[in-house]
DNA sequence: CTAATATTCAACCAAATGGTTGTATATGAC
DNA sequence: GTCATATACAACCATTTGGTTGAATATTAG
C-alpha cells in the first residue's frame, strides 16, 4: 500500500478494533466472505446494529463491501491488518531503539570502570 | 505474561489507541519515562485532559503510572503492545490459513484435470 | 407484476467520550 | 511553616457511540 495513513486513518483503524462485536465480524470475514444477513444471524442484536458495525469496519478499511446481486458480501482486507500490526511494531522498535541506547551507555561505563580497576 | 487477554481488556487496549493524542504519549514514554506535567507541556490542552489520556492508557496496560516524590513517572509497558499486536498477528494468521485452503483446493482440481488430459 | 429478501439510512435514546474549570491533596523547596 | 509544584478527581458540556425501530430502496424468486 501506497498511501501514508493520517492520524484519523489510524484513530479509525484502533478505534473498529475496540469492539468484540467487531472483532468477531473480522475473524468470520478474514475465514471467508458473507453477507451482512449470514453475518448478523451471529450476534443477538438487531440487523441494523450489525450494520453499523460493518460500515465502521468498512470506514476504517478493515473489510470492504462487494455488491452481489442485492446481497452485499463483506470481504476483509488482511492488508490493512497488517498495517495495523506494523504501526505497533514500530512502538515496539522505539523500545528497543531506548533499551540498545541504554545497553551502549552501559558498555561505554563498563570500559571506564574496567580501566580504572586495572590501575 | 501468563495472563489470557478478556474481550473487555482488548476493547481498552484498541480504544486507547485510537486517539492521535495518546498514541504520541505512548511513542514519547516509550523512548523516555515522563511526568505528567512534562507530557502536558507538549499538547495544546489543559493538564486535566492529558491526565486524562495518561488514565486511559493505564487502564489498557500500555503504561503504568510510578511515584516519584510528589511526581508520578508514565512507564511504557512494551509488553502490552507486542501482545496488541500479537492479536493483530493473529487475524492474518486466520487469513493466511483460508489462502492456504484455497491453494490445496486448488492443487487438488490441478491434479484431477491433469490426469483428465493425459487420456 | 407481486412478494420476499437484503440493505441503507433517519430518528431516537441512553451511555460513553473528550475536553474544561475548579477544588482538594500530597510532596518538595526554601 | 509556608509557598510552589504535581497530581487526582468531581462536575459540567458538547459530541460521539452503540443499539433500536421504522421507512425506503434495490434485487431476486415465482
Amino acid at each position: 500500500m501506497a498511501d501514508a495513513l493520517t492520524d484519523d486513518d489510524v484513530d479509525r483503524l484502533f478505534h473498529a478494533l475496540a469492539d468484540a462485536t467487531r472483532r468477531d465480524i473480522l475473524s468470520r470475514t478474514m475465514r471467508a466472505d458473507q453477507s451482512i444477513t449470514a453475518l448478523s444471524r451471529g450476534y443477538d442484536m438487531s440487523f441494523a446494529a450489525v450494520q453499523k458495525h460493518v460500515t465502521v469496519l468498512a470506514d476504517a478499511g478493515l473489510v470492504s463491501k462487494e455488491r452481489r446481486g442485492r446481497e452485499r458480501l463483506v470481504r476483509a482486507v488482511p492488508a490493512r491488518v497488517r498495517r495495523a500490526r506494523e504501526l505497533l511494531s514500530r512502538y515496539e522498535s522505539l523500545w528497543r531503539e531506548r533499551a540498545a541506547g541504554i545497553e551502549a551507555i552501559l558498555a561505554a561505563d563498563d570500559s571506564v570502570r574496567g580501566t580504572a580497576r586495572s590501575t
